[in-house]
This record gives C-alpha cells, sequence and structure tokens, in this order.
DNA sequence: GGCGTGGGGAAATGCC
DNA sequence: TGGCATTTCCCCACGC
C-alpha cells in the first residue's frame, strides 16, 4: 500500500472508512476475483473516492458509503485498461459525491468550487482565469452549463443546476462581496481576501491528481491499475 | 423580435 | 427552531 506523505487526520479517516467498504465488498463473493483500487482527492471540505475494476466485470450496484451518504457510483473506464487510455480526461465532477454533513464539516461554497474548478486544468474549456492576479476569471460561453452541471451534481441537487441559477448564487456573492461581477461578459472577481485564503490552501487534490491523470502518457498495453498503486492511491 | 446575458425579488430547500 | 447559503422560479432590462 502506498499513500502520500503529508495524510491529514480527515484522509486517514475517509481511508479507513474505504478499507471497511472495500472489506464489505471482498466479503462479497461478486468481487472476489476483482482488483480494488481506492484513489483518494483531498479537497479543502471533502474526499472523494472511486472504485475502479476492470471494465469487463460485470455491472455492479453502487455502495451505499454510509447510511447517510448517496450511492457512490462505480468508476469503470470507457477504454480496456489493457489499450491505451482515451485523450480526454475523465469528468470528476461526475463522481464527487455530495458533501459529507457529518462530522462537524463545512459545506463546499459555491465561490470555492469555483476556485477549484479554475485550478483544474481539464475545466479550462468551461471556466477560465482572465487575470488569476487579480482574481477575474470568466465562464466559457460554449460550456459554462456543463459547469453549472458539475456544481449541481457535487452538491446533489434534485433538479439540474444551470448557468443562469448558478449567477443567480453569483449575483448573491455581491451583497457580502464574495464575487463581484466585472463589467464584462461572463466575467466575475474573486475578492481579494477570498482570493488570498483561497490560494493558500493547499490543493493536493482532485485537480492535482486529475491533471496528472489526464495528462499521462500512456505506452501501448499501459497498465492503468498499476498507475493507481505509484501514484497517490492505494492499493488493497 | 429573438437570443444571450445580467439583475433582482421572493419563496423553497437543505443543512448546521 | 432559526439562520445561513443557496436553489428555484419568475420577471424585467439591455445590447447585439
Amino acid at each position: 500500500m502506498i499513500m502520500g506523505t503529508s495524510l491529514d487526520s480527515d484522509i486517514n479517516q475517509h481511508f479507513q472508512d474505504a478499507i471497511d467498504v472495500i472489506q464489505q465488498h471482498s466479503n462479497n463473493s461478486y468481487y472476489d476475483s476483482g482488483k480494488y483500487y481506492i484513489c483518494f482527492t483531498s479537497l479543502q471540505y471533502q474526499i472523494s473516492c472511486c472504485l475502479v475494476t476492470h471494465q469487463s466485470d460485470a455491472p455492479v450496484p453502487p455502495y451505499d458509503w454510509n447510511d447517510t451518504q448517496p450511492s457512490w457510483p462505480q468508476v469503470t473506464p470507457d477504454v480496456s485498461l489493457s489499450h491505451s487510455v482515451q485523450n480526454e480526461s475523465p469528468r470528476f465532477c461526475s463522481i464527487l459525491p455530495p458533501q459529507r454533513n457529518n462530522k462537524g464539516r463545512k459545506k463546499l461554497r459555491l465561490y470555492e468550487y469555483l476556485h477549484e474548478a479554475l485550478n483544474d486544468p481539464s475545466m479550462g474549456d468551461s471556466i477560465q482565469w482572465t487575470d488569476s492576479g487579480s482574481g477575474t476569471f470568466h465562464f466559457v460561453s460554449k460550456n459554462k452549463e456543463k459547469l453549472a452541471e458539475c456544481w449541481g451534481q457535487r452538491k446533489g441537487n434534485r433538479k439540474t443546476m444551470t448557468y443562469q441559477k448558478m449567477a443567480r448564487a453569483l449575483r448573491n456573492y455581491s451583497r457580502t462581496g464574495e464575487i463581484t461581477k466585472v463589467r464584462r461578459k461572463l466575467t466575475y472577481q474573486f475578492n481579494p481576501d477570498i482570493l488570498h485564503r483561497l490560494g493558500s490552501q493547499n490543493y493536493s487534490t482532485a485537480a492535482d491528481w486529475h491533471s496528472w491523470y489526464g495528462h499521462y502518457q500512456l505506452p501501448e498495453d499501459y497498465d492503468l491499475a498499476s498507475s493507481f498503486t505509484s501514484h497517490t492511491s492505494a492499493k488493497l
């Protein structure tokens, strides 16, 4: 088992939770022949996890993380692991679960999510820094709805989030000053204090892992599973 | 006039 | 139960 060097207590707790999950899976004969990999990403207030199996595995019902946790979808790569991975990086927004609200964790705020997305290269087609120094950013018109949907999924909203609704929330930020509207199309600006606070957070995160995964040059017959075990993941 | 975008009121929702 | 942070719906304004 290989783990990162700077795991905080949250990660340890979640890691233990994941161990429990995997152990329960391992008690199910359905999983006996499979390999399981846990991929962790530590965002400021949450952790995400995905179980990866070979695509050839039969469909598996999602596992309930705990009694209060919505189901965790299983991630199965679109391509066979014995072949090259598609160039397109995976969309983690679709698998990140809603916040865990037990244990006193703060809910993810929209501006935090946007900052996270801005630092995620794979989200560059949806949201981009206009001037990262001043905290100015803009949405990409073509894909802004996609980002909004990701936000909605991340929050576990009942209905599909749209840019209009997300923009409404952003406008509420203008009252508190966390984010202000810039007189330019689809452009907003972080409050400097918020920007400083967000910027000081350590994102050894989905974005980083995601970035690594999305840009890793895979040789022929590259074993994706092996890559999980040699980076920020743990193999059981 | 249609469309995309911006703005805001107000009620509903879910969580702490 | 109240407060907070959205979410949702709706309507309107403006520029292209």
